[in-house]
DNA sequence: GCGTGTCGTGTAAGCGCTTTCGCAAAGCGC
DNA sequence: GCGCTTTGCGAAAGCGCTTACACGACACGC
């Protein structure tokens, strides 16, 4: 078997409690047995025991995250700043992800249910009345990212005010038509973002045109976030006679978008100068083809997140916090931006 | 505090020993006893105490991933093997994700110093003598995903066969220059594939132009596999004189292709047409950009290398096992084909 | 020299679970 | 009915660690 604080206690001629005293740096150890003990772990390779110590001390220094790898850029890059901050602490993470939305119960109930976790982080997963509920029952340090529900911390992206960036945008490069490419209807931040581009529509005097939202009704358990949503989406907007034809498309998500840009190009469009687009998420090869996106500070997301939930565990009785960022707009080459060479 | 075993054998009027008993599937338990215990247990939402269990146990349901995320679509695909096949068979993954290929080291020691795994999956990680002789000390269960060392089990690809195959492919295609764009030479799959590169260059009677071979010298904490290396290199190519110029060029990654094309085109160049080009990898943006390149099948590779991990848990004295997939070419426009309908 | 503190250490009681061992009761063949 | 095995369960000993408590040794002020 393994070494124990048992055989360093009697290699190094004390009691089973100065070796463990030693390890946690308490104070009131002599520095001659400090160093004996230590000398003697060196030796024989001592390694405390996990699961004894999370045992004794009642916490794991694991943290777990919940993940729908639906927005699998999104959350490598937020695994990125959780990684980052929780190396600094000494935790170690558990992941757990799903891979399409409606498996993320199974995840949620297994990283509960083990209990493994002294705290949580929820990326991109919409927090129903019933996910609250278990949630909160557990009991647990809990953190959004990229969603939202007043009872818990969150870090989110302010989507309506995005949404409505990409229109005034739009509107100020002289489009009159401009069409909308929508995930499902249940996804949150598709819900905000629509809510943002009829604010600022409306403040433009404009009316939304039923004809220019498509709504993806493929894909279903992406939420329609991908390039076959976009591209079908797309053809829809195509196929309304031509002259009615928007002049710029909106789509909710830079994957629709680089479908959308495959339909209108297949279509004989090219983007820009027939057509004008813009996406939302700044996904890698979004700079690639030069979209016009929207940039989310991914990483800080992450480290902002993962701080929260460790303050959060030290006092688990704060008020919830809920930050927003703001997304940045990326003028790129779709909507009439110079190419730039790469950085 | 929660509920533990003895508040159920209380209130079951068994002993702590039957309820353990009844948690953990043991056959000589009565049926009414069985019942009584699983119905006290969910009037009090009992949950096992997962470090209790693993201390008893000892073992810990609890797998381990080190990942350089380098290769972040790579593992992405890898981790969805990963979650699958953990899923069934009742396993929790540990993430040590390091940024950069050399703080890998960093987090594999902590990997090994928890110790809070029962086995651990390296990804894209180069075995080196001596963190071969750290993880042989661990005597841990292992398998290497996407690298090689005789002594662990491992799943892989066969780059060598791909690089030959990319250099047939252009040849075919009726190429007397060909440029090459690698990563650092440490690589280990980029030395895999040169080394294919000059078997088929060989068995084609041609001889390998040093002037046509570029390393990255950039992002060298990326072993050059980004597209800045990728520009930057194909710049040098790109400098010729413009008769000696390749007419084709394998970059050995993907985003390495991206950032060639990226400097092709601003070259002038029109892609295809004046410039054949090959990448490797098949990330998500190469289907959108047309990018010929080799697929690899990274779910499959994922699953298998978890798979092997759990025999290994249950048997650990075979001997190593070797699996070696086949990397398949995709020709997409990049190198002649016709552009096809977004599936 | 005596109380009073501080230091350094050991003893032992957990933490919540698994599992061996033993024992009584029940079932079996004859 | 007698020995035998099987069944169902409890007692108790761990698993490797932390930590409250106790205790002796020593230093200090007076």
């Amino acid at each position: 078997m393994s070494v124990t604080i048992y055989d360093i206690a009697e290699q190094a001629r004390v009691s089973i409690a100065t070796v463990s005293r030693v390890f946690n740096e308490h104070p009131r150890v002599s520095e001659a047995t400090r160093r004996r003990v230590f000398r003697v772990a060196d030796e024989l390779g001592y390694e405390p025991h996990a699961s004894a110590q999370s045992l004794a001390r009642k916490n794991t220094q694991i943290v777990s995250a919940v993940v729908p790898m639906m927005t699998s850029f999104f959350f490598m890059e937020v695994l990125r700043g959780l990684q980052d901050r929780l190396d600094e602490s000494d935790h170690d993470l558990l992941v757990y992800a799903a891979r399409t939305l409606d498996r993320v119960d199974g995840q949620l109930a297994r990283a509960l249910q083990r209990g493994r976790a002294d705290g949580m982080l929820l990326a991109s997963t919409p927090i129903t009345a019933s996910r609250a509920r278990r949630l909160s029952a557990s009991r647990r340090p809990i953190v959004l990212v990229d969603s939202y529900h007043e009872d818990f911390d969150s870090v989110t992206i302010d989507n309506m005010r995005g949404g409505a960036e990409a229109v005034r945008h739009l509107l100020s490069r002289g489009h009159e038509r401009i069409g909308f490419l929508l995930p499902l209807a249940e996804s949150v931040p598709g819900q905000d973002r629509f809510a943002g581009v009829q604010q600022a529509l409306c403040e433009a005097g404009r009316d939304l045109d039923p004809r220019y939202v498509v709504r993806a009704e493929w894909d279903v358990e992406m939420h329609g976030f991908t390039r076959y949503a976009g591209y079908r989406a797309m053809q829809q907007l195509l196929a309304l006679p031509e002259a009615d034809r928007p002049t710029a498309v909106f789509a909710f998500a830079d994957v629709m978008a680089l479908g959308a840009l495959r339909a209108a190009r297949e279509a004989g469009l090219s983007v820009p100068g027939d057509l004008d687009m813009i996406g939302f998420d700044d996904i890698e090869s979004s700079a690639f083809v030069g979209l016009t996106t929207f940039r989310q500070p991914m990483v800080e997301m992450g480290t902002l997140a993962t701080e929260l939930l460790l303050r959060r565990m030290r006092e688990p009785d704060t008020a919830p916090s809920h930050t927003v960022f703001a997304p940045r707009l990326i003028v790129r080459e779709t909507t009439g931006a110079e190419a730039t060479a790469l950085a």
